[in-house]
Order: structure tokens, then sequence, then C-alpha cells
DNA sequence: ACCCTTTTTCCTGCTT
DNA sequence: TAAGCAGGAAAAAGGG
């Protein structure tokens, strides 16, 4: 039963990839995810620069902002210097959302935890190899996938409500996201972090959004372990990748094997974007 | 309990 | 022949 991830995304992949994910996921959604945590047990100040970025995508998607909209070459820092930011230095690096990650922050900094009342993010917190998603952890600061969530408890939602009315933004409101990450912002951000990508997909046209499933099992299983489907293939992935010239979220690319195209309504994939 | 969106599964047929 | 591509159909999954 056991998809052997091990046997065949481990290899070609773990080796080359960093310590964490840099964005949100992690498959493990075994039932209705409800409520979670940051990291308790990793204190912001010792983040690596990809967990600082990890954090920025996150708070942006509890938000439901654009992640593309902020800079986040502006962040390029690991926790200890995210951590010496004051409030105006955030609102320097990123606008007014810069008021969201001052209070997340801060929240964090104070051992709190951030509270996310929407099932858009999961922590890493798994134990097994996977490659993408979730890398592992140097030891000693990886989340204790048994430890789901901790606190039934913290309610007040630090920059709840109010901030996020205050961040204007009627044109990006998701409605429905019941799994989480999309497939295609699951394939944008393989192409996004090309320093995780050993390899799965690559560009073949960066300005114009063309890329290539060069590993295209590998990606499947990836996408089946985020989803928690070890059954999952290219020939599935696929069918679900079409759908999406429909919706213009990607465009057909004539006869050449195993490649897309971001449509119109795919966003953040450029370079000018992020 | 029902509706909706986004896949997930399966399938037939066609193309490389 | 194997691996992809095209889509239709229907069901699964979850959130609203």
């Amino acid at each position: 039963m056991s998809i052997t991830p091990s046997a065949t995304l481990e290899s070609p992949l773990t080796s080359t990839w960093g310590p964490t994910n840099p964005y949100h996921d992690g498959p493990l959604v075994t039932s209705g995810y409800a409520s979670r945590l940051w990291p308790h047990d990793s204190q912001p100040h010792f983040w690596s620069k990809y967990q600082v970025w990890e954090w920025l995508q996150q708070v942006m998607d509890i938000h439901q902002i654009d992640a593309s909209s902020l800079p986040f070459q502006n962040f390029d820092m690991d926790g200890h210097q995210l951590c010496s930011l004051n409030y105006h230095d955030f609102i320097r690096a990123a606008g007014s959302v810069g008021h969201i990650l001052y209070n997340s922050i801060t929240e964090l900094k104070s051992g709190g935890q951030y509270h996310l009342d929407i099932g858009q993010l999961e922590l890493k917190h798994e134990t097994d190899l996977c490659p993408f998603p979730d890398v592992s952890y140097p030891s000693g600061e990886i989340y204790d996938p048994s430890v789901q969530s901790l606190a039934p408890n913290i309610s007040p939602t630090p920059s709840s409500p109010e901030i996020k009315r205050s961040f204007s933004r009627g044109h990006q409101v998701k409605k429905h996201n019941p799994r989480g990450t999309h497939l295609w912002e699951f394939i944008r951000d393989i192409l996004l972090n090309p320093e995780r990508n050993p390899g799965l997909i690559k560009w073949e046209d960066r300005t114009e959004g063309v890329f290539r499933f060069l590993k295209s099992e590998a990606v499947a299983q990836l996408w089946g372990k985020k989803k928690n489907n070890s059954s999952m293939t290219y020939e599935k992935l696929s069918r679900a990748m079409r759908y999406y010239y429909k919706r213009e979220i990607l465009e057909r690319v004539d006869g050449r094997r195993l490649v897309y195209k971001f449509g119109r309504n795919a966003r953040g994939w450029r370079d000018a974007e992020k």
C-alpha cells in the first residue's frame, strides 16, 4: 500500500533540497483541518531564510492576499534578522501588508501562536521524506507529526477582521479552496523554487510562462503525497491540468508533450510579480 | 441536506 | 507499443 515514496522520490530529490519548504503545505491532510498553528517549537528567531519565506507565504495565504504582490526579496533574511525589524521596517518592506506581517511576527515572537482559522495551510510536520513539500528539518527542529495542533484555545487572531478589511483586495477573494493549495499553484511553486526543484519541472520560456514536466510521475507522486493520495499518477494529474484550459489558468501548448503554459488567470508566476 | 468548486477516477479515441 | 493528449461522465472531498 505504501507508495514507496522513498524509492521514487527520495533518491532523486531529497538530497538537493533545502531544509524547508518555501511554500506552505504538507500533506497529512488526513481529515478536516481544524485550525493550524505556527510552529510553536520553532521560534522565529531561529528560522532559516526559507522558513521566513514560508511564513510570508502562509500569512499571505491566511489573509487571502495574492502573494505575488509581496516583494519577497525585501525579506531576504533569516529569522534572526526578521525579528529585528520594527513596525516601520515592515511597512517599508511590504507596504500595507507590513502591518499584518508585523502583527504576526510580534505574536510569534512573544511565544504566542498565530492562530489560523482557516485550513489554508499546513505546517510541515511530516516525518517521512517528502522531498518537496516538507523537506526534513534539521534534526532538532522537526515538527512532531504526532502533535497536530496543541491548543484548542487561542481565539483572537491578532490580525484578523479589521486588518483584513483594511487591506483592500476586492478582487482576489478565494471562495472555494477545499484542499488548500490548488494544483496549478503547487506546480507554480515548484517552478518558483528551482533550488528545490531538482529537475522536476523546468521553464521552457520564463517570460511566457511556458514550462515542461521533466519527471511527470515524480511530480504526480509529490502532488499525491500532498493530497495524501498515494495513487496519484501523471495521467490523473494531467486531466486536472486540462481542466485549467477552460478557466484560462493554463493555455494549451500544441503538440509538445508535457508542456504547459500559464494563462491569464494564473497569478504569481511572473518574474516581475514576485 | 444541498450546492458548488476542484479535483480524482475511469474511459474511449487519437496522436507522437 | 508506450506515453501523452483530449475530453466526457461521474464521483469524491470539503467548505458554505
